[in-house]
DNA sequence: GCGATTTGCGGTCAAGCGCAACAAATCTGA
DNA sequence: TCAGATTTGTTGCGCTTGACCGCAAATCGC
């Protein structure tokens, strides 16, 4: 049967699915606010939202006391209950939550694991974290289903993970383990993909039609587009692979590593290494850096030294990106945040001065909002996107 | 007035620019055909099809003789009367073109300038043209706007020229000159990205989602993307200049410019001057380059020798982009379509050694195919679109 | 030339949104 | 405290528009 766009159905889907989306990305919103931001006529909201309701995806509450003249409206909100479960896979641990609609954390949970986790323990994790919720803390919630962040190469197409380095996966077929321990319909990104949606619904770039997002972390630089308003897969989904590119490096001296591969030459192995840390987690790393520059002498100068090497470095493939997409924002995650942070007027100038000036005086410069709870947000975002696109095939 | 989608009134107005966009990129279509290519049923694509033919966009022919069993169906066509003016201003010449529905060339003009064209002058031109066209050749066309190729950065919010150099037009509102000379809606963009639209539409690009264009003019490389199916402009129409660009130079012997801009490396002036010429159209130049490889030999070997670290850093170029955008086809225009069909193997190797493996599997790398057409039919695309788009409210 | 097949054509049906009138809930000001 | 103003929910109706269905037309194969 072919798609069924274009008929009235379709009208009364979309319609379905804009009200929905609306309160997601918006919050709560009144009846009277849904009339203005659709467009629609009253009469039409209040069907909507009472379809919503009965579908179990909204519900309907007393108006806010809003000080105004006039008959106070009932604020639809989207239904607490519905949760999408998000799993973000890493070296060291499993961090699962579940996020309800409009980017809610309502539980989370992280597991440690000593060694390498395999696929296989993934889906069982899952499995049981669903099943522990289900006894106990969301007794009453229905769960959508579940997403997966993957630090690592994700097929759209059939959510094979193509390959993982750091958790030394290749080839496998995560989201069918997973389906079948769970028995929900699985989601599947790039960990950084799915962080660009967040921060593009939920964070820094909210409302921002075009942006660029890249998160630096201990694997390396990963990011994610998002172009005409919409996320950026590519054709099989690797899109936003920023780590793997080779920026120009003006000077020879500025050079660190055979090839030229941004993420050799600005990690955060090297910036480690500069403080003379083994290892440590974000906040740990800004304020090592923060106490090095602070204590000048021949350590402090060398770590400027660092900071402003991989700064240049990163401009330009930032100023590359710019020349490209033109985007009105670009998102700085992970120790690139850091990178920007200490300085972030040099890396505007820098990024300045190697694009083109028509694109630079368009562009912004910000860091992350999200903080931890991004994965989730993005991998409970792909889990419910065939909710959001069409609630009556997806609920009815 | 808010947008009336979502109501009736939006079904029937997609409905008709889908059949209408059907009929423009597919060519003519019998209606039995559209049917099953929207999936609306017979009677509303008869309904349809009468709304675009009363409106002077569409026309119904006889049937095609099939050979099949059946009542034959009438054919549905672009309107051949409705035409397009499209401009390009270069600095040798003005040419101008009036294209129909499906990129068919009605008619075609180019006036040789001998001195730098002013945006007045090209005003003038424009208009000039359409009269004499309108008293002779095109009769009877119905002309939907104009559509202007700009070499240099166009802001699409307004229409203003930034900056052309090789024009030397800064800060012009050249829309709005062309717009009041012709009393036509105007359209404006840059070469190269309505270049790319034409070719996503047209040309080597014809079907495919997500895909990179390059070509490479005497004035630089310009550029255009198509991600999600639809083209990409950034923020404020800036976006595809990959000339400005700055990728890795693995060897520094290959360096030739300060900065390291792509468009200063790979030139069509260096290659010109490689093979000892001053100008030369792109068919001479490429035989040129023929004549003298064949001719082997110490020049030989120079030239050899200024292809090959011209592809070198092209390849660095086309991998950062592929590793971003995850495309499924690259196209090279210009030179740098001459460049690759030197030695198409050894540009798709290194392009493929330095973008990541998945992505580099994913890519086709072609050579444009529209030819000199191409920014005549991008240019008329961009003044089609907004009947395109919505044929009842341009037409009706 | 006749049946099979495909498609156009016209009428009817039904779904869904806009519209308008009315009712309800709130605020303002005397 | 109460009437008027304002905003918005509610309800029933009508309009628009595509789907559906029966019939006619045009073509092919035999």
């Amino acid at each position: 049967m072919p798609d069924r766009t274009g008929s009235f159905d379709g009208v009364h889907r979309r319609n379905l699915a804009r009200v929905l989306g609306l309160v997601h990305v918006e919050g709560p919103l009144s009846r009277a606010r849904l009339t203005a931001l659709t467009g629609l006529n009253r009469s039409t909201i209040a069907a909507l939202a009472g379809e919503l309701v009965e579908f179990g995806l909204a519900e309907e509450r007393a108006p806010d006391p809003t000080n105004r003249v006039g008959r106070p409206s009932p604020v639809i909100a989207p239904d607490p209950r519905l949760v999408a479960v998000a799993v973000n896979p890493e070296v060291d641990a499993v961090t699962l939550a579940a996020v309800g609609l409009g980017g809610r954390i309502a539980a989370r949970r992280r597991i440690d694991v000593d060694e390498l986790v395999t696929p296989g323990r993934v889906a069982r994790l899952t499995a049981e974290t669903i099943s522990a919720w289900r006894a106990d803390e969301l007794r009453h919630a229905r769960f959508a289903g579940v997403g997966l962040a993957v630090p690592g190469l994700v097929r759209a197409a059939d959510g094979l993970v193509r390959f993982a380095p750091h958790l030394e996966w290749r080839e496998v077929p995560v989201r069918s383990f997973v389906e079948e321990a769970t028995g929900l319909p699985v989601a599947i990104g790039n960990d950084a993909s799915l962080g660009a949606i967040a921060e593009h619904l939920f964070g820094a770039g909210r409302g921002v039609d075009d942006l660029v997002y890249l998160n630096g972390g201990a694997s390396g630089i990963g990011g994610g587009l998002v172009v005409n308003g919409r996320p950026v897969g590519g054709t099989s989904g690797y899109a936003g692979e920023f780590g793997q590119n080779r920026p120009g490096i003006a000077a020879s001296a500025d050079r660190r590593a055979e090839g030229g591969v941004l993420e050799d030459e600005v990690s955060r192995a090297r910036l480690l290494e500069a403080v003379g840390l083994r290892s440590a987690d974000e906040p740990t790393l800004a304020a090592a850096i923060g106490d090095a520059l602070a204590a000048d002498g021949e350590r402090g100068a060398a770590i400027v030294e660092e900071l402003d090497r991989q700064r240049r470095i990163l401009a330009t493939a930032l100023a590359n990106a710019v020349n490209v997409l033109n985007p009105s924002l670009v998102i700085l995650g992970g120790f690139l945040a850091t990178l920007a942070e200490q300085d972030p007027e040099a890396l505007r100038a820098a990024v300045a001065a190697q694009a083109m000036p028509a694109a630079a005086e368009d562009v912004g410069l910000v860091v992350a909002a999200l903080g931890e709870d991004r994965l989730m947000i993005g991998a409970a975002e792909a889990a419910f996107a065939p909710l959001l696109a069409d609630p009556l095939a997806a609920a009815g």
